[in-house]
RNA sequence: CGCGGGGUGGAGCAGUCCGGUAGCUCGUCAGGCUCAUAACCUGAAGGUCGUUGGUUCAAAUCCAACCCCCGCAACCA
């Protein structure tokens, strides 16, 4: 399963889970997970590929929170760093490295491209006016804001939006303002200096950008032009908050007035990816060795960069993110290919931590394998639109896909394989027409399996894995070694030969998406790691290329079914009713 | 008239860019097989392709208007 392909680099991040909270399937489904197939595709096929995530640890949430569990920022997002360090590495997620936001290497690069920025005559100071809570002795964010509404008298209209009449607000609009955080209604307005990113300024050159940019989806292009459309407009790039990088000058003393503030998290979270590398390298013992991923001049020019994230992050990675990446003068590599997912819904509704609607990773993992979750979210994957989750739906893909067509196939032929040849791979029998049909109809999937993989098309990725299986399933019809068995054992061996094969091409080709199961069915029998390679469709051995004489044993069952009663206790213990 | 996405047999989706017998999975029904996790294989039934109008020899696909669902709306991240 050799190929002469061109080894390729490629860069793959997935939007950087908030600290905050342990993450929904959603989450997980939205960026980090397709990242990681697309990612375990991609070293299967021989390239060379990085795989960077990191958690974004900064503003007013983690602070909050913090807070409330009255332990310090630091404590709280070691913490929490934790808890999704673990669930990542539960799901199988390959990160080649899963940084931290708070890490020095950010706060360097985060403070280098603001003063890059500034040189460039692209960042200054303003003066605006917030809401200072005097109670909690903070300034708050709109939405910790909290009063009635001018417009319709509601009276817990957030200060960025009413809920009620659905207008978007002014905090300054209130009638009768109270900090959300503690309910202080001793609220002023104060005015606060703040570094603004002169996005304006950057329009031309990132419309220029977006437009000239070839793989990008509807999704990600459409969200993208519609922001310039509207006119970029400057943004805010500080916050009046302790937790977080400070604004230093160029020789990395305070700024003047910046004494209590620290960078607006969506202006440091974006440039996790580069120094989360940096963390990567450092910790491999090579620190240089993140430039040839990140700067054109430093051999980067090779490299495919290709983002995974949630249709909420587009604007900030097609806008935001790059007027910092363009406007600092500097050769950094940008995004070449750009997947963007819709919402996966609790039943149409949205995921909810607070009323516990929806299944969170750590309780996922806590009810059955990650593979039934990896392959359920793929196969389901919120592409063209926002996709519900459903337990009707998850047991039915599970017991259907997985288990019947899947697990039974490799269940029936290994079984056969033990009672009928000794449980060693057949030798004897020519292939004929059936075999023939099948390395026929096997090549055309496996070309368009390939094929989806590379467009990112994950959906089509899982049918077509899944329509491979089936693939094994009807074959065994046609050949049906159980009848020839009993006239000639010969003919029945090449059905038994075959069919072993196959096995193994199926968990080659599962790699990606049930890496676990994977693993489990090419242990059994005993392909070798150097063999796990992703094959070529126009490969003319795939079919044949166990030794014959392979011990071969039954693996215990691969999946067992989700049975009705489990389906109704879960739906219950998830609705969010508690 | 804010913006984007979606509306295709009972359910979930593909097909729409580049018009030309409406396809897949689940479910239902019938048949086959009996190696296998009551599984697998085959076949059938079931669709005014959101609505209305237009272009065309021909529209799910192009154009116009409208309706419904979801999300976003830049200081939540």
């Amino acid at each position: 399963m050799t190929q002469e392909r061109a080894k390729r680099r490629i860069l793959i991040t997935s939007a950087l889970p908030y600290i905050n909270g342990i993450k929904h399937l959603g989450n997980l489904a939205g960026s980090m997970l397709p990242a990681d197939v697309f990612a375990r595709f991609q070293r299967l096929s021989g390239h060379d590929v990085l795989y960077i995530c990191a958690t974004d640890e900064h503003g007013t949430p983690a602070e909050l929170a913090a807070q409330a569990a009255d332990i310090s920022v630091q404590d709280y997002v070691d913490e929490q760093y934790e808890i999704q360090r673990a669930a990542g590495e539960g799901f199988a997620l390959s990160y080649d490295h899963f940084g931290r936001s708070s890490r020095e290497e950010n706060h360097k690069l985060t403070q280098h491209f603001a003063h890059t920025l500034e040189q460039k005559g692209l960042i200054e100071e303003r003066v605006s006016k917030q809401v200072y809570s005097v109670d909690d002795g903070r300034f708050l964010p709109d939405r910790y804001v909290e009063g009635t509404c001018p417009h319709c008298e509601y009276e817990k209209a957030r200060g960025d939006q009413c809920d009620n009449c659905g207008r978007l607000l002014d905090p300054i609009e209130l009638k009768n303002p109270y900090s959300a955080v503690s309910g202080g209604t001793n609220i002023e307005i104060r005015e606060t200096a703040h570094l603004y990113l002169l996005q304006s300024q950057m329009q031309d050159t990132i419309r220029e950008w977006v437009e000239a940019s070839k793989d990008w989806p509807q999704l990600a292009k459409s969200i993208a032009l519609k922001w310039l459309d509207e006119g970029l407009r400057d943004r805010a790039i500080t916050r009046d908050l302790k937790w977080g990088i400070p604004v230093t000058n160029a020789d990395g003393t305070i700024r003047d007035g910046f004494e209590n503030k620290v960078f607006y998290v969506w202006f440091d979270a974006p440039v996790e990816y580069i120094a989360s590398t940096q963390s990567w390298a450092s910790k491999n013992g090579k620190a240089d060795a993140w430039q040839s991923w990140w700067r054109k001049d430093q051999g980067a020019d090779d490299v495919e960069y290709v983002q995974f994230m949630g249709k909420d992050n587009v604007a900030f990675h097609t806008v935001s993110f790059p007027v910092t990446i363009f406007g600092s003068g500097e050769p950094w590599k940008t995004v070449d290919r750009l997947k963007a997912f819709n919402w996966v819904t609790w039943y149409g509704g949205k995921f909810s931590t607070s009323e516990k609607r929806g299944v969170f990773m750590d309780q996922a993992l806590e009810l059955l394998p990650a593979d039934y979750w990896r392959w359920y979210l793929i196969a389901n994957a919120p592409e063209g639109s926002d996709a519900a989750f459903t337990w009707e739906g998850f047991a039915s893909a599970i017991n259907s896909d997985l288990a019947n067509v899947l697990g039974n196939f490799v269940n029936r032929i290994t079984k056969y394989t033990v009672s009928k040849f000794d449980g060693k791979l057949p030798d004897t029998g020519t292939p004929g027409e059936d075999e023939a049909w099948l390395a026929e109809e096997l090549s055309a999937s496996l070309a368009r399996l390939s094929d989806n993989y590379e467009q990112m098309e994950f959906r089509k990725a899982a049918a077509e894995t899944r329509a491979i299986w089936a693939l094994g399933n009807e074959y065994l019809t046609r050949a049906e070694p159980w009848v020839k068995y009993k006239t000639d054992v010969d003919a029945a061996a090449v059905g038994v030969r075959t069919g072993l094969n196959l096995v193994a091409l199926f968990g080659i080709l599962c790699q990606p998406i049930i890496p676990e199961t994977a693993a489990k069915i090419l242990d059994t029998i005993g392909i070798p790691k150097e063999n796990r390679n992703w094959p070529n469709a126009t490969d003319k051995g795939l079919l044949d290329a166990l030794p014959h004489g392979l011990p071969i044993a039954a693996p215990p069952v691969l999946f067992s079914k989700i049975e009705d009663e489990q389906v109704a206790e879960w739906t219950a213990q998830f609705s969010g009713e508690d």
